[in-house]
DNA sequence: CAATGATTGACCGACGGTCGGTCGAGAGGT
DNA sequence: ACCTCTCGACCGACCGTCGGTCAATCATTG
């Protein structure tokens, strides 16, 4: 096979967007390292010249999909002007990680995946519990907010429960189960942050 | 070999039982078939007569474990007298999966496992949820709580939460974190129910 | 041109899973 | 009480696949 020699971190980089990717197309048991030397046109010693294993290789797949999520969330918020409640409002929406990856999170409903997509989940939550802390903390100081707790055990507490509650991939939850907690969520979080009751509402649109 | 011929419910126990203890001892992926076969004296075409895939059998064990915590704690509900703080007290006190698990919790601490924790942590946490529910029912109507969504919803939002973020199963979170967090439980479940300030400090006692 | 280290791919051992076949035990006939 | 006959629990050699290794090879750099 014709060699092709590549900097390290571009090689580096090509190998965890394929395997991101395969991951997502197959999950993370159902993606073989031949799969992978394949989709690369690489040598198997060649990825593991890079990671020593493959679950190393996930761990790196796992950082890039949060780095690339909290990156996006840092933006929204920088750009959204307004009170904290408008600011979370945004994060809301578009914070979503499912949105962007529509088929990694299909493979993540496979319980097969339940590894992945709780260590995904964990990393992800930690650094979007800082993000919320602080719009906490500010709502707080402008009186929208009466927290019991510190922000930073707060946002965690609040995040935890919605993603995991929501989150099909780790336990499929039927569709009335799905729709029972959404509703319950506004109620919930306004209690646990002190809120207007109704402030919270956009968290469950009605259609 | 000697050939032994069992009850199907007799033998299907006993894989079970074998597979708990062997994936508690050395994790699931740590465990191979042969293992299994070699700790029930039995070939390998024995167990997959009742298990279809390795798969099937993890299940089944995760089932047997949850099956028996929530038994236990049902007990402690019944056999505890009081008001709802009261038998909350008695369960939670008991109620850790971790103490009578101690080494299959050891296991679970390993990232490799987080699919078998995971999976473990949302039966338990489903089940948990359907007899904390009852308690705060309980306690709104003895006017202990002030519950701002149905109890159900309320106790899966809390003991989530709870769960994913003491348990360093899945994310190994450090001793820091975890003493942090701990210290802010009481305060936000109070928030969460409308319970009286101090009522549930019992979540995190200091030595 | 020598040194470096990125790249190759044949090879390995272990693992989950299969399958043709064996054998013990209980049902039913005599 | 004894003999079949049938069912399905049980066996274990075998297979394909997969993650991982390593000595050789080749492009690049100084």
């Amino acid at each position: 096979m014709t060699r092709v020699v590549k900097k390290p971190e571009v090689r580096r980089a090509d190998i965890v967007e394929a395997a991101r990717d395969l991951f997502g197309a197959n999950g993370f048991e159902g993606t073989t390292m031949h799969d992978l030397m394949r989709e690369l046109n690489v040598a198997k010693g060649t990825i593991y010249h890079y990671f020593k294993s493959k679950e190393e290789l996930l761990e790196a797949v796992i950082n890039n999909i949060a780095d690339e999520s909290i990156k996006r969330m840092e933006f929204i918020v920088d750009e959204t002007t307004g009170d904290a409640l408008t600011k979370i409002r945004a994060l809301v929406s578009a914070g979503r990680v499912a949105d962007n990856n529509q088929d990694l999170m299909q493979q993540l409903h496979r319980s097969t995946n339940a590894g992945m997509h709780a260590r995904l989940l964990a990393v992800v939550l930690q650094q979007q519990a800082a993000l919320y802390a602080k719009l906490f903390q500010q709502g707080h100081d402008e009186g929208l907010f009466q927290l019991a707790a510190p922000p930073l055990e707060t946002a965690e507490f609040i995040l935890t429960s919605i993603q995991f509650l929501t989150d099909e991939g780790i336990f499929p939850w039927t569709g009335e189960t799905l729709l029972r907690r959404a509703q319950a969520f506004p109620s919930l979080v306004e209690k646990q942050l002190g809120a207007r009751p109704g402030s919270f509402d956009f968290l469950f649109p009605r259609m």
